[in-house]
RNA sequence: GGGCGGAUAGCUCAGUUGGGAGAGCGCUGCCCUUACAAGGCAGAGGUCACAGGUUCGAUCCCUGUUCCGCCUACCA
């Protein structure tokens, strides 16, 4: 193999796309069942197929394939199975956005016309992510590469579906849920955001009905509902209002009297006014109270949230109100009530008041509690169990902090609601017979709308009453009527509930694939907080609901990227960092490493550009000791290696050991910020500066007895350290590691370092530190008296310890080396009485010659600090050796050891000023 | 309203059996010393948010306060 000509900057671009190609190619990722060691799989939260690679993803795949990478080289079973979303809502969005540029609409091509356009969307590009996934260097299986919508995993929806159904966990009911007025859809709970926004909190005055000129005044944020009031309640317990229980109001604007409930759950007797009206059909809590109370609901909007006449005629509105209302939005809506009430001098007063506004978390748009009847999971049954794994540490979350979090939510969670409007999902397995359910749908009736200005009389109406059949496949006949007239339910079912089973489906479940066997649980699921009820949570609950066991050992949670203030990363902010132009500038590698070492626990990441720029420059020390070695290195693998004696071989290799040791335990335990500091630390501060320059007289000298051994050992240690590195930084790793002696055709595959004994050597690293220690007193004192780097010194050495003294003795030749000098390690009654600079540390002393017309004060000035600062330890450590408390209750080791550096200390001070006194004689002050 | 997390060098952050305060970047000075100026060497810089408590001893444990985040909640 001949020396490879490496360029003097690495340059990543050319490098990632030729070896992703090879790994690609070679097929090093494709996982099998059959692979003889212990799975370890991930599934990857499946982003969005609208989506791009964003810096959140990026931070979410590269944790991802450090583990796995990790984990292939350690000869696992390895699996990372990569996928995406079909993001119903998000995705209809944007198709039909490109309709309406086209003139067209997602009506006018027709539900099957629709979904096939999305499909031709989805082929064009649905792939976006896919190939920027790659470019972030992901070793995913990609022959594996599932979608939500796929055959199989609709397969698997349906066969969920329809179990949950029989097992009573799935039902459809009419209730209020989230309504998007905008995506004309129904959200679940957590689909909402809330908001704090400033409101105002309108009293109003409802006469009563049997006295008029009484009134019961009412607080209320939402003015315009009061048109659906259908009672007033106070509390049971209050002394003003108590005696009105059971009396009417007149509800002002409408024709109506309602009555006055007693209700202690929905009434706090010290907000407001402790009145409270009660509007069943808009109101989460007024819905409650309405069952309670048997009270009538009416709704006033239609579902884009506009007062809808039918609901107001039903309110019994008074005609010239219900004109001027009709067909107008919630916001002009209620500055019509608030003026019709003021008119009536029914309005109190308004006063400024704080609450959380719901919005859409796709769109932003203000969401309106809606009465529809809705397909919901019946939850508690399936949490309980998810709440029980999570106890008994079957699964484990990490940061443990989470935990709670996760409980908490669990154990106060509501029933889901999983039916969606919209067009683009999994159509709910329903049928409703036309014939049985005549009095319950009401099918659109085109000869009906053409002459019908009203126009949501198009929408179908499946009312609560109507009975579906629930069914793996479309029925033939009704098992009651015997016909074959049959009505599919139009809606689809929310993203999430087909996200939820991703773990199993995409295994192949509901078929027993070896892939299930092999693969399921998952190891661990890296992922945000984010998605944590939106997602994990469901996942556990079907998994152990449909597997009999959880979808995954370990949930990482990582953190959240915000940019370089803290500020959360938005388009609309422009503080956005695009990964890819990251990767562009500064290469894949120092992206992903930089990710990985912001990701502490517990704390969000704060990324500024300086710090990928600070990973490049590490990328490229990599490079350069690389093109070192190999200007050193023949190229040859030795079939005998010479065993390397040598003090820096023994000292590089028990660091290196360490380091191995550390990655690995680090890696265990998810601290992926420790493991690459201690990757940095080792290769540039260990590695670079201390191996390589102490020996460079050994490798520039061709003759050099130890020269074999050293190349040895440098070969080796750098391919060892690429192999530890390569989880982390795959490209750069590969592209060295292949210029090196190996066996193999990838380092991708090649097993991960594992610490060796016999390398661990606690004495040379005791050498390294006296000997590190000592250059850097050298360099001080050069330093201090201004000689130039190249200047060549007089040196004199000695340690308090004659054993160390010793050891000095062999490390001469390294001394003179970096020290740049002519080193004497010999006792202090050998040295010159003048004209020598002595410095002192930890019973060192360092003697550097004075030559020329030097500035002495500088050094004076060190010495005398240093003498000061040592005082100051010492009076501490005295202080606490003098206090009775500390000698007779401190454990005895830490006695001893305050003792020993304390003699330390006075040592290193007799020292001090002994060279202090001979720098002043000197200076002759 | 409730819960959780954070406050350590100019900036971003490490720091778990409580016993000498660390890293990276930035800054200052000197160096183009044939692997690397995307570099080398030497430095400066911190009453570890504030106030109490426990302890022989607290950045670390407990309580309270202030400030900043996040999650969550039906105060109409």
């Amino acid at each position: 193999m001949s020396t490879p000509q490496l360029d003097k900057t690495y340059d990543p671009k050319a490098v990632e796309a030729r070896w992703y190609d090879v790994w690609i190619r070679q097929g090093y990722f494709r996982a099998s069942p059959a692979h003889p060691g212990q799975p370890y799989s991930i599934v990857i939260p499946p982003p969005n197929v609208t989506g791009s690679l964003h810096v959140g993803h990026a931070l979410n795949h590269s944790l991802q394939d450090i583990l796995i990478r990790w984990r292939r080289m350690q000869g696992r079973n390895v699996l990372w199975l990569p996928g995406t979303d079909h993001a119903g809502i998000a995705t209809q969005n944007v198709v039909e956005k490109q309709l309406m540029a086209e003139g067209a609409s997602r009506e006018s091509l027709g539900r099957d016309g629709f979904i096939k356009r999305v499909w031709e969307w989805k082929a064009t590009s649905g792939n976006t992510i896919i190939s920027q996934q790659k470019q972030l260097g992901e070793s995913c299986d990609w022959d594996r590469l599932r979608f939500t919508m796929d055959e199989g995993l609709s397969k698997a929806v349906l066969e969920v579906f329809v179990r949950l159904y029989e097992d009573g966990l799935i039902y459809r009911g009419e209730r209020l849920i989230n309504w998007c007025p905008r995506c004309l859809t129904a959200l679940s709970d957590i689909e909402v955001e809330h908001e704090d926004m400033k409101g105002k909190l309108y009293h109003i005055r409802y006469p009563l009905a049997d006295d008029p000129h009484t009134t019961l005044t009412v607080a209320t944020t939402r003015p315009e509902t009061m048109l659906g009031d259908t009672a007033v309640a106070v509390h049971p317990d209050d002394p003003r209002y108590r005696h009105l229980i059971g009396k009417k109001v007149r509800l002002p604007l409408t024709t109506r009297e309602i009555p006055i409930v007693g209700d202690s759950i929905l009434v706090d007797l010290t907000f407001g006014t402790g009145a409270v009206k009660i509007t069943p059909a808009h109101d989460f809590n007024d819905f409650e109270a309405g069952e309670r109370h048997k009270l009538s609901r009416i709704s006033l909007f239609d579902q884009e949230a506009k007062m809808d006449p039918a609901g107001l005629h039903e309110a019994k509105v008074e005609g010239s109100v219900l004109q001027s209302l009709t067909m107008k939005p919630v916001q002009k809506a209620r500055s019509i009530v608030v003026e019709a009430l003021t008119e009536r001098d029914a309005l109190e007063k308004v006063e400024d008041h704080k609450m959380a506004l719901g919005k859409c978390y796709r769109c932003k748009t203000v969401v309106e509690p809606y009465l529809s009847p809705q397909w919901f999971v019946k939850i508690k049954p399936l949490a309980a169990p998810a709440i029980e794994a999570v106890e008994t540490g079957k699964i484990r979350i990490i940061p443990e902090g989470w935990t709670n979090n996760y409980l908490g939510w669990m154990r106060d969670i509501k029933d889901w609601c999983i039916s969606r409007q919209i067009w683009w999902g999994h159509q709910i397995p329903a049928w409703y017979c036309r014939k049985c359910n005549a009095n319950f749908i009401f099918e659109p009736n085109s000869t009906e709308v053409q002459g019908d200005k009203v126009t949501e009389k198009r929408t179908l109406v499946i009312t609560k009453n109507a009975q579906p059949i629930i069914a793996r496949y479309a029925p033939t006949k009704c098992s009651t009527c015997g016909e074959g007239n049959f009505l599919r339910d139009p809606d689809v079912l929310d993203t999430w509930f087909s996200s939820a089973l991703w773990p199993f489906s995409t295994l192949g479940w509901p078929e027993q694939t070896p892939e299930l066997k092999a693969y399921y649980p998952t190891s661990t699921l890296v992922t945000g907080l984010d998605i944590l009820f939106f997602w994990v949570a469901r996942m556990i609950m079907l998994g152990l609901k449909f597997m009999g066991d959880v979808p995954f050992r370990d949930v990482y949670i990582h953190a959240l990227v915000r940019d370089a203030e803290g500020q959360k990363m938005s388009k609309s902010k422009g503080n956005v960092i695009d990964p890819l132009h990251v990767m562009e500038q500064f290469g894949t590698d120092a992206l992903r490493f930089t990710l990985a070492s912001m990701a502490s626990p517990g704390r969000d990441i704060k990324l500024a550009e300086e710090r990928i720029e600070g990973y490049r420059n590490f990328a490229n020390k990599i490079w350069n000791a690389a093109r070192f070695a190999h200007m050193h290195l023949t190229g040859i693998k030795e079939s005998q290696p010479p065993d390397d004696r040598s003090f820096p071989g023994l000292w590089i290799r028990s660091r290196l050991n360490d380091t191995i040791k550390i990655v690995t335990m680090e890696l265990e335990a998810y601290r992926f910020d420790r493991a690459t500091n201690a990757l940095y630390q080792f290769f540039w501060h260990e590695y670079c500066d201390w191996y390589l320059e102490l020996i460079k007289p050994i490798l520039q000298d061709p003759l050099h007895p130890e020269g074999p051994a050293t190349r040895q050992t440098l070969q080796d240690t750098l391919e060892v350290f690429l192999r530890v590195l390569h989880p982390f930084m795959p490209f750069i790793s590969e592209e060295i590691w292949q210029t090196l002696p190996h066996e193999g055709e990838t380092i991708a595959t090649q097993s991960y370092p594992v610490p060796q004994t016999h390398w661990h050597d606690p004495s040379a690293e005791e050498t390294f530190r006296l000997f590190e220690q000592s250059i850097s007193l050298i360099r001080t004192a050069r330093v201090l008296l201004n000689y130039p780097p190249g200047q060549e010194v007089r040196v004199f050495v000695t340690h308090e310890e004659p054993a160390t003294s010793a050891t000095l003795v062999t490390l001469k030749q390294n001394l003179a080396h970096l020290g740049r000098g002519q080193i004497s390690p010999v006792p202090l009654s050998q040295w010159p009485a003048s004209n020598v600079l002595r410095l002192i540390t930890d019973g060192i002393t360092m003697g550097v010659s004075v030559e020329g017309d030097v500035d002495l004060k500088k050094a004076l000035d060190r010495l005398e600090k240093q003498i000061a600062e040592t005082d100051k330890e010492s009076q501490r450590l005295d202080g606490k050796l003098n206090s009775a408390d500390f000698v007779s209750k401190a454990p005895p080791e830490v006695i001893t050891d305050h003792r020993d550096r304390l003699r330390a200390l006075s040592r290193d001070r007799a020292m001090l000023t002994s060279s202090e006194q001979q720098l002043r004689t000197m200076l002759g002050i």
